[in-house]
RNA sequence: GGGUGCUUAGCUCAGCUGGUUCAGAGCAUCUCGUUUACACCGAGGGGGUCGGGGGUUCGAAUCCCUCAGCGCCCA
């Protein structure tokens, strides 16, 4: 065997073995609980980063720890079609080959689309197959699959008919660049705002008596000015309500009005009213019945409305810029001051966003999130960690109503055909809509619009937002939607096979920053159509940031290589260095330094493999043995227990330390340091036996976390048939332990280190021998293990002397032992240790004996509390008596 | 502005129901070691009044209040 793992190779093999062997495939069996886990589909057009590396390992490391407990696992992969997200790179991709997306037909750019999608999409399920991801990859699924597609539409059309669906007016967010509504989700807000510049400009007065100054950060929108408004309770302007002042340039009337939004302390304390661009000037329009008046084309530039010919086609901040030196000519502008304010821009294209008035399709959310809201609160559905439910119940109590549509063509086209007279019919397909058109006609006795073929009806132009698709992902991710019955406009649960079996999935892991974009909204679509939830647990992993506290992302670049990592580290060394630093909910700063952890972890193991199978084994059975079989016996089956207990509570990081610990300090440092035999001396097949098997619970233990090492290793502990995977074995279960043993080597292991210490003090070789003596009592104690106290510290005698007087010396639960060696600690040293050691436990025996004379504390602290803090005090006069002998014989 | 979280060793962070599994881990640092599974290693050491202040309690890193700094979400 190598020295080091050959991480590489091995896990080329493994995860190759496991997708031929389709080792994670999963259909119905209903002899066994399902466990299913719904991967949340990245992006087409993504690449794996370490955010998803983190948010992978997880799922695999649950689905993978169900599966060796019985579970029929089901780890459904797939990808999301991400409207915004693919149509901006194929527009961009287009554009580099001197193709504008408004020189296609809608057909010629799905196309395209389609083509882009073929050569670039699923990348990132590549990449998880490669890192060997235990999903069943025969379910795939992709949110513009066929029935994926159907479902989506049918549920519109479903949700209209429910009065849920609804075509509004509404100020809306707009990306003039992708030229599309936005959700307000999609909206980003650079921490700390944005540099800009606040104008005080003059209106002035109607009847030419003066002028009122009026501050704004976009003076080009002067020209959509509907009145101005000050605080009803500001003294400064109360006698001008009512007065008109003129728009500067254009001159033309408006009103000073009242209203209780404005601020009176920003700016002037004057706003001018533009309820076309900006969302709370469009409420204030509506309480004052002001007229809308849009000056800005939806690519963001200045349309004929403005008034003022020179802006016209010009782009808005250009006008913002020009518009400077025609407010100076005419003696309008007052001054301009630097100020940061907030400037929403579009998640995916960067720009401005523009508040626009628009026509668009919305959910009403109040009503059918009710359910959703109830089973999160009552942890029907858990969130993990549980305070994320605070920020769930603040965002549902203030819940705004959903806008659904978007001005693009990738995705879901919205079902929905529009007659010449501006009336709408929502169907399914455009058959639906012609039947509706046409009942239509007859009631108003016109003409039969000659269907089809007549080509009367146009379909919406606009596609759904992404999200009003992947909400559905639990369903359809089980053709859920096949079993729709129009009638109760829910699923036929029972008739759904796959749904009934799989649904609700066990756990779903995620980051909270899509908590009301995706899991939300799961939520609420799930208990609409099946009255089911969609998954039991919530687990949402923190953020992987870089050093300086950034989010992992492509356009910064700051996500290191996966390829590059995985050579360094290792698969396993990634998995175990990035699950060990994220407890639930933190952020993950970033480093490299984690993932060599997860390697030496994993060359650790290999090399702890290779001590054990480099042995000789003769038959035979060391009774010298006997306790170190009981001692790490009862220890396993504690960190057994533990495991199952952390895992089960979603404690995965202290689940992964603990192992750890449990493997590098108990079964390396000390257990094998004990059984192991002497240089180029056989070892016994009675201890060879135990200790094989061991190691094989423990490497089943660790599998979940380091799939590669752990299946690699388990082929060799024993001969086995090629199909008895490591994967597949089953755990131990939670079982009483002998804590009386492990309390015993915790006094022996004291001993060995205390013993240790003073060897290294005296500068002591290894293999020059000291004899011990060791307090009968104590010694009486860990007699079991006193064979191993001549292995572990070469000690040569033991007996039960200790009225040797000298410095070497040490205490161990109150019991004084006694180190004999030819050489000796420097006195006065070890004089100033033992004095600062009996004021220190003098102090120690003053607190606890004050704690114990305190009445209230006897009468209200445990027995438990109350013995330990007994124990605690004799062990510290026992202890402080053994020094103060020292001292005495060593003055 | 509203909500929410964080502050523990030089660094990155654990610490669950208040009490001996409570002051911990890894890295870094210091001493010793090439010893024979592993230098991606071994043995041992040093290092923190748990952000400040107040309170509840017999007892607080842990619960409450408050202040300060940082972060996130939503307006």
């Amino acid at each position: 065997m190598e020295k080091n793992f050959n991480a590489k190779e091995v896990e080329k093999k493994w995860s190759e073995y496991w997708l031929e062997n389709k080792t994670f495939k999963s259909t119905i069996d209903e002899s066994r609980p399902s466990y299913t886990v719904l991967i949340p589909p990245p992006n087409v057009t993504g690449v794996l980063h370490f955010g998803h590396v983190l948010n992978n390992s997880l799922q695999d490391f649950f689905i993978r720890k169900a599966r060796k407990q019985g579970f029929n696992v089901n780890w459904v992969p797939g990808i999301d079609h991400a409207a915004i997200a693919t149509e901006a790179k194929v527009v961009s991709y287009l554009r580099e080959k001197g193709i504008k997306k408004s020189d296609l037909t809608r057909e010629q750019f799905l196309d395209y689309c389609w083509e882009w999608k073929e050569k670039y999409g699923g990348i990132i399920i590549d990449q998880l197959k490669t890192i060997g991801a235990g999903c069943d990859w025969d379910r795939v699924t992709f949110t513009l699959d066929d029935h994926y597609y159907k479902a989506v539409i049918r549920v519109f059309v479903d949700l209209y008919k429910k009065g849920y669906i609804y075509k509004g007016k509404r100020i809306i967010n707009w990306d003039c660049e992708a030229k599309t509504a936005l959700s307000n989700e999609e909206v980003i807000y650079k921490e700390g705002g944005e540099q800009g510049q606040l104008f005080h400009l003059r209106y002035k007065y109607a009847d030419g008596s003066g002028y009122l100054t009026v501050a704004t950060t976009r003076p080009e929108t002067i020209f959509a000015d509907m009145a101005v408004a000050v605080n009803p309770d500001d003294e400064r302007y109360i006698s001008l309500l009512g007065k008109e002042v003129l728009i500067p340039l254009i001159n033309k009337p408006i009103k000073i009005i009242a209203d209780s939004y404005v601020d009176r302390e920003f700016g002037t304390g004057c706003l001018k009213v533009t309820p076309a661009h900006d969302i709370n000037d469009y409420e204030i329009g509506l309480r004052h019945n002001l007229e809308v008046i849009d000056i800005l084309n939806d690519d963001g530039t200045v349309n004929e409305l403005c008034g003022y010919p020179e802006f016209i086609g010009k782009d808005r901040f250009k006008v913002r810029k020009e518009i400077k030196a025609k407010l100076e000519e005419a003696d309008c502008l007052e001054k301009i001051e630097d100020i940061v304010n907030k400037v929403g821009r579009s998640e995916r294209t960067n720009s401005v966003v523009e508040p626009k008035l628009s026509l668009q399709w919305y959910v009403d959310m109040k009503n059918i999130s009710k359910k959703a809201y109830e089973v999160v609160m009552s942890d029907e559905v858990q969130f993990f960690p549980a305070y994320h439910k605070n920020t769930f119940n603040h965002w549902m109590t203030n819940i705004r109503d959903w806008c659904i549509s978007r001005q693009l063509w990738w995705g879901h086209r919205i079902p929905a055909w529009y007659d010449a007279d501006g009336n709408y019919y929502v169907g399914e397909t455009i058959v639906d809509a012609y039947e509706q058109y046409e009942s239509y006609l007859k009631a108003n006795n016109r003409p039969s619009s000659g269907g089809i073929e007549g080509g009367q009806l146009k379909q919406d132009e606009d596609v759904l937002d992404t999200w009003a698709s992947s909400w559905l992902w639990p369903l359809e991710v089980f053709n859920g939607f096949e079993h729709y019955n129009k009638e109760t406009g829910k699923i036929d649960f029972e008739k759904s096979k796959e749904l009934s079996y799989y649904i609700p999935s066990k756990v779903i892991v995620t980051g909270p920053d899509i908590m009301f974009l995706w899991i939300t909204r799961m939520v609420i679509a799930n208990y609409e159509y099946t009255d089911r939830k969609p998954f039991e647990k919530v687990f949402f992993t923190g953020t992987v940031r870089d050093k300086l506290g950034r989010k992992m992302s492509k356009s910064l670049g700051n996500s290191p290589d996966l390829y590059e990592m995985i050579d360094k580290y290792s698969m396993d060394g990634i998995r175990y260095g990035m699950m060990s630093i994220s407890p639930a909910g933190n952020d993950i700063i970033f480093e490299e330094k984690n993932l060599e952890i997860g390697r030496n972890f994993s060359n650790k193991i290999w090399n702890a493999f290779r001590l054990i199978k480099g042995w000789e084994v003769i038959e035979g059975k060391n009774e010298e043995n006997t306790a170190v079989f009981d001692w790490f016996e009862a220890l396993l089956q504690k960190n057994v227990n533990s495991f199952l207990e952390n895992v089960d509570q979603l404690r995965i990081s202290e689940a992964l330390k603990d192992l750890y610990s449990f493997v590098w300090d108990d079964l390396c440092s000390w257990y094998l340091e004990m059984i192991k035999p002497d240089f180029e001396k056989p070892i016994d097949s009675f201890t060879y036996a135990k200790t094989i098997s061991y190691f094989e619970t423990v490497v089943s233990l660790l599998n979940p976390i380091m799939p590669f090492i752990t299946e690699e290793i388990w082929g060799y502990i024993k001969d086995r048939d090629q199909s008895d995977l490591c994967s597949e074995h089953q755990l131990p279960q939670n079982a009483k332990f002998n804590d009386a043993i492990i309390q015993k080597q915790k006094l022996f292991a004291e001993l060995i280190i205390k013993t240790r210490e003073v060897r290294a003090n005296l500068k002591l070789k290894n293999r020059e021998t000291i004899g011990l003596g060791i307090d009968a009592e104590l010694l009486n104690e860990i007699e079991p293990f006193i064979a191993k106290v001549k292995k572990l510290v070469w000690a040569e005698n033991i007996d039960t002397n200790t009225e040797v007087h000298t410095t070497n010396t040490v205490i161990v639960n109150g019991k004084k032992v006694v180190i004999l060696s030819d050489k000796k600690i420097d006195d006065a040293d070890a004089l100033k240790k033992i004095k600062e050691d009996i004021e220190y436990t003098k102090g120690f025996i003053k607190s606890i004996e004050s704690k114990l004379n305190n009445e209230k504390f006897s009468a209200n602290a445990p027995k438990k509390v109350l013995e330990m803090e007994r124990k605690k005090l004799s062990d510290g006069q026992e202890k402080l008596k053994q020094l103060e002998k020292m001292l005495a014989h060593n003055p």
